[in-house]
DNA sequence: ATTAAGAGTTCGGACTGCCTAAAATTTATT
DNA sequence: AATAAATTTTAGGCAGTCCGAACTCTTAAT
């Protein structure tokens, strides 16, 4: 295993390649290399029994490939964790590094991590950490769009992206605030809502408000 | 920068290439390459000015490789660190951890850890952590083996070796521990010490008392 | 001083993972 | 259904780092 292969499986993984076949296209645009890359390291994936590959048709992931897939999102959020708590890091730098770091731990560390951060189940961001086994509870796709005004939601996850973290930072939105939609502007405006607990009024922007996912 | 190549700075530091002229076959044996592959690198170095290469005669350390390999030594001092107090690591199970770790930790990253761990002077074995401008205090290199029957001395620091800290942690001798040398059996036999706060007398293989290097 | 051993260097070859360009296949449009 | 567009695969190359074998240089021993 190189920490090439594992990003292959891991975006594999978080394109929804565990059910539905994955695109060549959608790899090599997610990892920012070409289609003729993707194509040579599915095949020795294939080999590895990791990917299922219908050539034309799609990738997918084995049972196998899955396992190293949500091992590496457990070791990648479980730094992003540790990285906001304990070493203070704001929740839009943590990225980067975790994608470092996920490559270079073995099973060993990750429950020695998950034991030292008392058994976190969701990262910085919302998204859930799976368990040593591999398993995990998958959680809403409810996006911030399409709450329709006046119903109550409770922020649950951001998309893990640099830009709409920042963003995010500025507009004072967090994880876990209850909010009510309020209004939403034409023509892919922003969206309006407004936070319970202090009644503050926070605009939320077309774009961002599909990367945000909420729960009732 | 890759971790192939921090590895050659570090190693080249480690066997004492700030001074000395290091030889082609000490890192490859260090490294477990071939000889041919360090020459290979070793010109790559030299091209980017971090070493200095007499060809035949040895290798040693730019001031600018200097930086990088002291850089090194931190982060993986660091993470020893972070093992063995936050994690629970024994000592001699965090080596294999940490050197992969230091090859993907930021200089941001090593700051915030320093700061977590309340800037440990000392990683876990005795060795000196330099700091963020790479400076640090040499150490005594005055080993057990060398002391005198009845000198009473102070345990500073362990090579970090696994089969040392392993036969080490059989013995019960621990980093700081104040001893008295007893008895130093002839033919390369064990050096008997007595430790002070509790008279127990420890017997040290002749090789590793090699490894062991005391204060008065 | 010569020679043999040891150490260092050079060279050709392998492997991984990337790229681009061309060919093949599928999908979409007319 | 035919053609155009998009996608995917194939093929040939490049860079990094490794190896082993052959050659060169230094050192130690006779």
């Amino acid at each position: 295993m190189t920490p090439m292969k594992e990003d292959y499986l891991k975006i594999i993984f978080e394109l929804g390649g565990v059910q539905k076949k994955i695109s060549n296209k959608q790899i090599a645009l997610g990892l920012g290399v070409a289609a003729g890359s993707v194509t040579e390291m599915i095949a020795k994936l294939v080999a590895e029994k990791l990917v299922i590959h219908e050539p034309y048709a799609g990738i997918s992931l084995t049972k196998q490939g899955l396992r190293f897939a949500t091992q590496l999102v457990r070791k990648h959020r479980l730094w992003e964790s540790f990285l906001v708590q304990k070493l203070n890091y704001g929740l839009q730098d943590v990225h980067p590094e975790a994608e470092l770091l996920e490559h270079e731990t073995s099973q060993r560390l990750a429950n020695a991590l998950d034991t030292f951060l008392e058994h976190p189940k969701y990262c910085p961001h919302g998204g859930v950490i799976p368990d040593s086994d591999g398993k995990y509870n998958d959680i809403s796709h409810l996006s911030l769009a399409d709450v329709k005004d006046d119903e109550k939601v409770t922020v649950e996850r951001f998309i893990d992206n640099h830009e709409l973290l920042v963003y995010l930072s500025g507009t004072g939105l967090h994880i876990n605030d209850k909010i009510k939609g309020l209004h939403h502007d034409p023509f892919e405006g922003p969206i309006q809502v407004i936070r319970m607990i202090d009644q503050a009024k926070i605009d939320i922007s077309y774009k961002a408000a599909h990367n945000i996912f909420v729960h009732y």
